[in-house]
DNA sequence: TCTGGGGTCCTAGGACCC
DNA sequence: TCTGGGGTCCTAGGACCC
């Protein structure tokens, strides 16, 4: 028999920060987003305060947090990602095919295992992971992914583990939970499956009209409602390279000139193009946007994106920031007070399948020098090296003033121990 | 004063082909 | 009343996820 198992790390990013950081064990902590602009992360102490509300923002909170003595930190993203690594590489001891889902959760496959106890599995997969990480994790292990990620959600109230096996205990289960809360189902499909009488998972799994959950909810509703019947639809996925990927940032400080976003702009390519190149990909077309602060009542409104093709495949910095400059001339409009930036890398194909420009006078794309460049801030650091057009002042850098140090990245602020 | 960032999948509809 | 049929490819936009 088959199971899949989903591992997944309870308030990751505060439980990260608590690792070096013992003192607020058993203190709310919340992590905000980037410029500290809302809250994102939560402990169950300060979900049990009342503030789990994703993206509140900071300046509407902060007084109440300050009374109930809440630990706030900036996010530490490179911490996170460290830390995240550990936990994963702990799992693969556990499965012959892991898939990492996310940054703090996992799906396993468990094919053939019903054979040991499954609960004493989970149970060991937990505690290894405690002792080496310092992270508290929850485990659900089912029939379907959608049912091991329903089994891990329950689990995590009832002492971290939580194995659905015979249907009768499965079915107990769904009567109880509700439809919206299923992976997969979010607002829309929950109004809608609300609409048709339904409200728990059971009445899902049950409801007999399958054509209409077809046209309601797509096939992936369809998919859903068929997972929670014990047949799955959704394999365990590898990991594949990046369809898009791109790179955006809330500005620190309000931004006013061309010369700024350029810098910005620049920053953003840098980042997105070593992405690529660490997938041994390029990419075709270019997209830039530049944009004010939409929360701000009464000041001009305005909203520029453009994009920008390569005749070749390139995954070379220096080129795609050139595309974002020649976007940023077209869409930048003076006067504005503009809060936010971003470029997204579209049509991504891998390197070896790049068509070449025949007329190309530099055919092989600055190939060398991305990869020379991405040696050295590995080596060095990030931003060793960078194009000058990134700036050096860059005055709309995110503002982050509660930032916990790089504990595992940075030899700098590797902890101390002190003897005697 | 202060409101995140990075992804995936699916579908409808247009453009185009024979 | 009637206006061919069948197919592919691409893109924008919606929905969802963490």
């Amino acid at each position: 028999m088959r199971y899949f198992g989903l591992v997944d790390c309870n308030s990751f990013y505060c439980s990260c920060e608590r690792v070096f950081r013992p003192e607020i064990r058993g203190r709310p902590v919340i992590v905000l987003s980037n410029n500290d602009g809302c809250a994102i992360a939560f402990t169950k102490e300060a979900k049990a305060l009342g503030f789990g509300e994703m993206c509140a923002p900071l300046y509407q909170i902060q007084d109440s947090l300050r009374k109930h003595n809440v630990a706030v930190f900036s996010s530490n993203y490179s911490l996170y990602d460290n830390i995240s690594r550990r936990v994963m590489s702990i799992l693969t001891n556990f499965t012959p095919h892991l898939e990492i889902y996310s940054v703090d959760e996992a799906f396993l496959e468990l094919d053939g295992f019903d054979k040991f106890d499954l609960f004493d599995y989970g149970k060991k997969i937990r505690s290894d992971i405690l002792q080496f990480t310092g992270i508290p994790v929850g485990v659900g292990i089912s029939k379907t992914k959608v049912l091991s990620k329903m089994a891990n959600k329950i689990s995590k109230k009832q002492g971290g583990v939580l194995v659905l096996k015979d249907d009768d205990e499965i079915d107990h289960v769904l009567k109880k939970f509700p439809v919206e809360d299923i992976w997969g189902i979010g607002r829309a499909s929950s109004t809608k499956l609300n609409m048709l009488g339904i409200k728990t998972a059971y009445e899902f799994k049950t409801y007999q009209n399958e054509r209409m959950i077809q046209n309601l909810l797509t096939k992936t509703g369809r998919q859903i409602q068929d997972e929670l019947r014990g047949i799955s639809c959704l394999s365990m996925d590898k990991a594949e390279d990046k369809k898009n990927t791109g790179n955006s940032r809330s500005f620190g400080a309000s931004v006013y000139t061309k010369r700024e976003l350029q810098e910005a702009l620049a920053e953003f390519c840098t980042n997105s193009a070593a992405k690529l190149r660490a997938q041994k990909s390029v990419c075709y077309s270019l997209t830039a946007f530049i944009h004010t602060n939409p929360f701000k009542d009464g000041s001009a409104q305005y909203y520029g994106i453009d994009s920008h093709n390569f005749v070749s495949g390139t995954s070379d910095t220096l080129r795609i920031i050139k595309g974002s400059h020649q976007i940023l001339d077209k869409i930048f409009r003076s006067g504005y007070e503009y809060k936010k930036a971003g470029v997204l890398l579209n049509h991504i194909v891998p390197r070896d399948q790049n068509q070449m420009d025949l007329f190309d006078k530099n055919p092989d794309d600055n190939e060398k020098l991305g990869q020379v460049v991405d040696l050295i801030n590995k080596r060095y650091g990030a931003k060793t090296i960078q194009s000058a057009a990134c700036g050096s002042n860059q005055a709309w850098r995110t503002v982050a003033n509660f930032r916990s140090a790089k504990y595992t990245t940075s030899w700098k602020d590797i902890l101390r121990i002190k003897l005697g």
